[in-house]
This record gives C-alpha cells, structure tokens and sequence, in this order.
DNA sequence: TTTGCATACCTAAAATTCTTAGGTATATTT
DNA sequence: AAATATACCTAAGAATTTTAGGTATGCAAA
C-alpha cells in the first residue's frame, strides 16, 4: 500500500479525473474506485476525501445531488464547467510534474 | 514553473538522489542543480530545503561537512549507509506511486 | 438474533510539509 | 556604488493529510 508523503497534492487531480469519466460518483464509491483500480495500491482516507470533496464544491468546480437509497443517503458529486477545465489543467500539470521528476531522479550515467 | 502542489512529499526522494550521484552537495548546489536539470521547471525553495537538509541530519541519513571558501561558509551534505538504504526505498516508493497514478489516471477508454 | 463487517456520511485535533517573508553576510558583476 | 549572486539560516502561516473518532443503515454469518 502505497501510504507514504507522496500521494500529497494529487488528491484533487485524482476526484476530477475519475468524475469526468464516470459523469457521478459519490464519495464512498470514489474511495472504492481508487482502491479496486490501484490494485490496493492507493488508499484514499475519508478524513482527507470528504473535505477536498467539500471544498470542491464550495470553489465550484463539482456540484452535488443528493439520492436517498431506502434510509441511507448518497451524496453524488458531478464537475462543472469550471471542473471539467480544472481537470484538464491539473492532468497536464501532473504530466509536467512527471516530466520534471523524471530528468531529475532518472539515472546520470545512462548507458542504454 | 512547477509550484503546484504535487511537489509536495518529493523534495527527501530528490536530495536523497542528488547525494547518491554527485557523492556531495551543498545546499545552494542542490537548489541550482535541480533548477538546471529541470530545465527550470522545478524550484526549491530554501525555506524547505534547509529545514529538510536538517531533518535529514538528524535523522542520521546524512553527514555533514564544512568548508571555509575565503570568508564564506558551505557546509556539504553526504549520504551516510543509512541514507544510501533509504535512497534505494525512496526511488522505488516513487517508481510505485507512478505506477499506480498512472493506473488511476490513464483514460478509461484506451483504443491506442 | 446478535455480532460483525460493509456501506455511507461526517468532523476535529494534530502532524507534516511547504510557502512566504524575512535576516545576515561575502563575492562578483554592472 | 549598486545590484545581483552566492550561501547560510529561521519563523509564522497556509495547506493538506493522518489519526481518531462519531453516527447510522444494510446484510451476512455464527
């Protein structure tokens, strides 16, 4: 399990990924979707799920609708346009980021 | 410039490489080698560097050396064998971190 | 039937890491 | 002479995550 610092900051990019491709997913769903694709790799914790959820609604980039299924409710979470946007510029910064990490930790002395 | 936050968690891996290739580094070297090889996409800050360098000391994965260069002061980081065992663990952490962001974040629909 | 696990939402304190914004001083370039 | 580069450092605050809960329904196994 990947559960060490370098999962920080992605966490966003991750929630909008996965909500412009799936249309709607509600925050229990999400945790499972990451687990199940990671292969348990990934582990998002809610603690740190349903305030960036939150406040990815309160900055207008998802917007949320509220299902009851028999007593329990469900919470699905959808991007904007603002969202949509965001995404594709949060990709692109993870692509670059990738790019930067690897010039700087790829080894010096290639000989292939 | 990368100043997102994805950089967040990444700057132990990025000494802890830098002092395993170039045997060793003071602090200013190491934030004008990564701006270098990054193609000055990635900056660090010595407001995170240093308190990082110490923490690293501190912890016992690298040594300390200093030098009097005229009137001026460099103090040279080395990896200790603790720090050379953590290094390997950092880069492949990463390695893994990358795969499974790439599991999470590759198109769903790859016709490629 | 009741115990436990899965589902499903949530919050708050603490920890961690980084940014911002300084401070100090020498060396070099314009 | 002034500006920029070199070279070290710290501390307050911001941002994000971990840890550690709380609440409640649904379902399956003992």
């Amino acid at each position: 399990m990947l559960s060490n610092e370098l999962t920080k900051g992605t966490l966003q990019t991750i929630i909008l990924k996965l909500l412009a491709e799936e249309q709607k997913m509600y925050g229990y769903e999400i945790t499972q979707h990451v687990k199940s694709i990671s292969e348990g790799k990934m582990i998002l914790t809610e603690g740190a799920l349903y305030p960036t959820l939150h406040k990815l609604e309160k900055n207008g980039l998802v917007r949320t609708q509220q299902v009851m299924i028999g007593k329990r409710m469900r919470k699905y979470y959808s991007l904007t346009a603002k969202g949509k946007k965001a995404n594709v510029n949060k990709l692109a910064e993870f692509q670059e980021f990738i790019n930067a990490m690897h010039l700087i930790l790829k080894p010096k002395t290639t000989t292939s």
